[in-house]
DNA sequence: GATTTCTGAGAAATCGATTGCTCGCCCCCA
DNA sequence: TGGGGGCGAGCAATCGATTTCTCAGAAATC
């Protein structure tokens, strides 16, 4: 490989001058400044990043952590972060942590090793430790989820508002026995949906019941045995409200394994889109949230962090959307 | 942050010796190394990758170019390779080429600068340009989509195999006018998917009528466009087999738009899976491939490269699965 | 007991770019 | 004409770890 003293010497002046040239931070005599460019072009020459990172002490990567890009809420994210990286000269390392808080540590160990810009995390819960990454002074915005301790900057959706109208939308759909299938305790986006199914609940003139009430792990796994589990305790119920993607579809999964209709005997909306929901049979109902564009403002949050760490951390929070469709098709009131 | 010199001065030792009981490729005295492993601990020390991979001249770090992750065949393989990486200790750059040329030339230049340990690579088409790699000696293995020119490491699915199945099975069904949307003639898939469609009708004694082959651009529309236009051409057809996961759903939404009944006026079987296929309206039939597990070969292929930059090519060939579902339903013979 | 070999630790070079410092040169003004 | 100021280019230090080289002291051999 070749290195700046190569082009320096074939451009018949010092490696200093180059990089002044290639990096634009000074003026360089104009006449020189083509010399320099022929060169480069000539030998084909490649600055070496990692010496570059070096010396700066600066990298351009990100490090996007998250528990699972198959789970489609965030590939799309992460596509999001993709293209807003590569917009700003940042490459992403993709690391999945499947809600796992010793692998989330391993990555963040290594993020810190490798000097990344920036790390972008969707904690695995609400005590996640990002504080090695603060210490460091890395940029870090949390996506997603909120973090307890640590201030930090946040893009979020509007998890309750989301829920509510979730639930809203069954309400005045004729349905009454809602039952709700929620995630972990420990998770931001669980709790606030959960609060956004009461609240709905409450303005309708209803009280919430403790058994129609589940929490499970946001797997598809989860969102089965929960829908199994209301189905086997007899719990009275005409609809059911899961907390994220792939519950919907586990409880969707384990209603037709046994036979209940929906609408007809259950309805059934889901926090979070699904690809092609549309083609479902029954359509499922959901409540989008801009995934994509999630991802694209927590790139650009970062970026703003990275060339102003000073200033205090924002708190983003973007809002969510309505789908109804068959699975959640008005009662007969 | 600390660095070596500071581990050295708490332990009493020089930075070579820090460095060598880190590493432990040479022989340290014990009580020595012992007390170097307490000044780490003592003091939080974690080497800097940067200046370790400067002076190796060798990262950690994968590039993984795909067209788009939001894809779910490549969010499963691209999952496959992290997890593949990590194992080794690496980490994984995410890179979206969406089938351009120029975005993958890009990316490979990132990858050259930035002093990348190995590239997993699915081409843009089958004359993309990977010299630039081979000539740095950098560890390349191709995924998915075949080279034309350049002698890599591939791993790729036997395309024809399953293409011959899924046509295979629509015979079987009592299906005999069937159209082929397959993708762009300059991608090695779209071409050996053909010629396994076509195949299966020679052996079934049927001739291939050019009217129903189609040539889209693997993608959710074109998949529909084409659909569109085999109906508004009016070919005659019974069933129709789409040679990607999006062109199907686009060829299904067709289909459920202009109220053609799947599989009652023309089956449907498409290559490669969707996630929760069997949840659509009707079941959709399809071609599974071993999406996962084709990443993880790529890491396990990429990982061997990198031991042993000399041994020759492998080519490694994995297979499909026929997956049945309403869309191809038996016809009333 | 003297010489050679071996072991292991420290000193210093190295990876390749960036950047602070120095210095020469030119311009301008007194 | 001499001195101050400004600009631009080169020298050399620097980023922080790894690794080669060197050498002291112990062990082994005659």
């Amino acid at each position: 490989m070749l290195k700046i003293q190569d082009v320096a010497r074939h451009a018949g002046v010092s490696a200093a001058t180059v990089s002044r040239v290639l990096n634009g931070r000074s003026t360089v005599n104009p006449e020189l400044a083509a010399r320099v460019h022929a060169a480069v072009r000539e030998l084909g020459y490649r600055p070496n990043g990692v010496a570059r990172n070096l010396r700066r002490r600066q990298t351009t990567l990100w490090a996007v952590l998250v528990s699972d890009v198959g789970n489609p809420f965030f590939t799309s994210l992460v596509r999001g972060v993709e293209d807003g990286g590569r917009q700003f000269g940042y490459s992403v390392v993709l690391c999945n942590t499947d809600e796992n808080r010793a692998r989330e540590a391993e990555y963040i160990a290594v993020a810190l090793a490798d000097n990344v810009a920036g790390v972008i995390i969707s904690p695995a819960d609400d005590s996640s430790d990002i504080s090695a990454l603060v210490a460091a002074g890395t940029a870090v915005v949390t996506i997603d989820r909120e973090l307890a301790q640590t201030e930090v900057d946040a893009v979020l959706v509007d998890n309750e508002k989301g829920a509510e109208m979730a639930t809203t939308h069954l309400l005045e759909s004729g349905y009454r026995r809602i039952a709700c299938i929620t995630g972990p305790r420990r998770m931001s986006t669980a709790m606030q949906r959960l609060r956004g199914y009461q609240r709905a609940l409450r303005a309708f003139g209803l009280s919430s019941d403790r058994t129609l009430i589940r929490h499970a792990d946001f797997r598809e796994e989860g969102g089965y045995s929960a829908m199994a589990g209301l189905l086997d305790d007899g719990v009275e119920m005409d609809a059911v409200f899961a907390a994220n993607n792939l519950m919907t579809v586990g409880a969707v999964e384990c209603l037709s394994e046994r036979g209940v209709s929906i609408p007809g005997r259950v309805g059934v909306i889901g926090f979070d889109d699904i690809p092609w929901a549309r083609l479902f049979r029954p359509g499922l109902s959901t409540v989008r949230q801009p995934t994509y564009e999630l991802g694209r403002a927590a790139a650009q949050l970062l970026m703003d962090r990275i060339d102003n760490p000073a200033r205090p951390a924002v708190r983003m929070v973007l809002q969510t959307e309505l789908h109804p469709r068959e699975s959640s098709w008005p009662r007969n009131l």
